[in-house]
DNA sequence: CTGAAAGCGCTTACAG
DNA sequence: CTGAAAGCGCTTACAG
């Protein structure tokens, strides 16, 4: 690494690199992004001086000439729920491979979102947004379409914008008609209100299938057996107490996700109760613990559904056509659900 | 929102809002972002056009004339374990506010880990970087200091780098003289193997921990009680499935992380061992299924770590002098371990 | 195959 | 308080 310039190692630009090859910029621009209309001999002695500066283009500069800024923006609600890391792990290394830095946001509640929007700060940040299960309301939704980007949604959908989700109205029922089959006739749900007021297609998709599955076997959906708690640790177990708490506790219950599903067993079984002799229990996701701990799920495939999220990112960007892509769930059998007993 | 320019919406630019507000750009640039030098008036008038417009900042042309990029790299071996993501999520706000975006690396392995530092992509690309218990080699290490932007190390150490870190050697301790002081005396140790080959403080300091105080009661630290999988899945139920295959198998296990514990205890109960009665099992982080699940563990505040690296980042942006931040850890007992029955 | 020059959209001394 | 101009470090027609 023979820096003879004296110049400090890292802080050369692209004339430096030029002057010290003798050649110009624009040769040097070419050369070390590989396009055609250099010769090997000059090609090669530019890079090898680029390296011997220890030369790294410059993104901005790189950028604003060009018009685009080699980024994608990740927008979600929460980075600490497994579903969202599991969604972010998967996208990094389709972006990496396409050359795309990760921009992360982490965007919660209504306030957040509405700042969000209200300075479109990604626009001008990112060549494209990822939009992952976040809970939107529909004026919100319409600036959306203000952000100049091209718009990927993951893990439910929004309009008309590009997506990947699962057919979250299937996997609700898949769950519930589980239960329905093991006889249980008194069946809870729990979910989080970080979508308080707002519209979130998966979540109110699976309420529908919650609803709806019941009215079909002839089971009362009522309100009580319907638990609310917003986001945070303790909403699981929360939740549960709620569910157990009632003059007439159901025997079954599923959760909106495996996280849940894990905090309302082990409140249950805090309790004195058996999981699944007294109350059964069913989350969704596909969460790796699940397997350990023997949870009935729905798996949706959270790492597929975010590869091609950022798949389709990609394609975007480089002008080729999307469509809406729908992975299947599957009912994943384990120790948590069994037949009602009462 | 009148355009009465005509131009799409979001598509203007500085001298876009200098001609509708009849001044120089440079005035728009000192009045959009709140430096003196401009009449109230001016100002009013600017920032009420430039929302006309839906104008906003270009961060190339502004990174470029000013030379930083209002951007922190966070660089991760992993980005779906909790350890991570519980960092991810408490470094978020603290970025936010001070008005940095967060972009998110995800370097698993040795291979990634040369290529990014052989590229020394942050380097232009954040201000600052954020290495979080990234596992390296002595020689990786050094080129670290080529990056020329701050770096901040969080949950380890790496030479002369301020970091936030807890005492790991403390931590270690606390977990195997709690074990000890139950009675036990064959206590194994499961870590993961994303370690192999490089220099990572953290596990270096808690198996060290795990042998100086298995020594110190004047116990064995065979090496068949310290099993190494390779990250993923299932390798805490690898890593149980090995020490309780040992002839003479362990009444007691120390895990490097809470989730390698909730696996390693699922493990032993599928294999009809009871916990605590028939092996304790003590893991480490204060994941927050721990205390559902009733894990006994080495809290040691991620979220707070995350924080402080955040923080300390924005200071070193800032021009400020920082020092290095130790964040205390503490012991959490729950059923996961009791006294040693043997 | 190579170079001179314009342009990307800002910020920042320097003048007035 | 305001503006003209240089400069940040690239990319990309356009010529040769």
């Amino acid at each position: 690494m023979g820096s003879d310039t004296g110049m400090p190692l890292g802080s050369a630009n692209m004339a430096d690199v030029a002057r010290e090859a003798g050649v110009s910029i624009a040769t040097v621009s070419r050369a070390l992004r590989g396009v055609p209309g250099v010769s090997q001999a000059t090609r090669d002695r530019i890079v090898r001086i680029a390296h011997e500066l220890s030369y790294v283009i410059s993104p901005e500069a790189s950028a604003l000439s060009k018009g685009s800024t080699g980024r994608v923006a990740i927008v979600m609600p929460h980075l600490d729920a497994w579903f969202y890391s599991a969604m972010l792990a998967s996208m990094a290394p389709v972006l990496r491979a396409a050359d795309l830095d990760m921009l992360v946001y982490q965007v919660e509640g209504q306030e957040q979102r509405a700042a969000f929007l209200r300075g479109l700060p990604a626009r001008r940040k990112a060549d494209a947004v990822i939009i992952t299960a976040l809970p939107m309301a529909q004026a919100e939704v319409e600036r959306l379409d203000l952000m100049g980007v091209h718009v990927v949604v993951a893990g439910g959908s929004i309009r008309d914008h590009p997506h990947v989700q699962v057919d979250d109205l299937e996997a609700g029922r898949l769950a519930v008609s589980h239960l329905v089959d093991l006889g249980h006739r008194r069946i809870g749900m729990i979910r989080t209100s970080d979508t308080d007021g707002t519209t979130w297609s998966s979540d109110l998709l699976r309420v529908r299938a919650w609803r709806e599955t019941l009215a079909g076997a002839g089971l009362d959906a009522c309100e009580e057996l319907l638990v609310t708690e917003s986001y945070g640790v303790g909403a699981g177990g929360r939740a549960m107490g709620r569910l157990l708490a009632l003059p007439d506790p159901p025997t079954a219950v599923f959760a909106y996700s495996d996280e849940l599903a894990f905090a309302a067993m082990a409140h249950a079984r805090s309790s004195g109760l058996r999981v699944p002799e007294d109350v059964s229990v069913v989350g969704m996701d596909g969460h790796p613990l699940g397997e350990q701990v023997g949870v009935t799920t729905v798996d949706q495939d959270v790492a597929g559904q975010g590869r091609l999220a950022a798949e389709m990112a990609v394609r975007l960007l480089a002008g080729e056509q999307v469509r809406d892509l729908d992975v299947p769930v599957r009912l994943v059998q384990r120790g948590s659900s069994g037949p009602a007993t009462a």
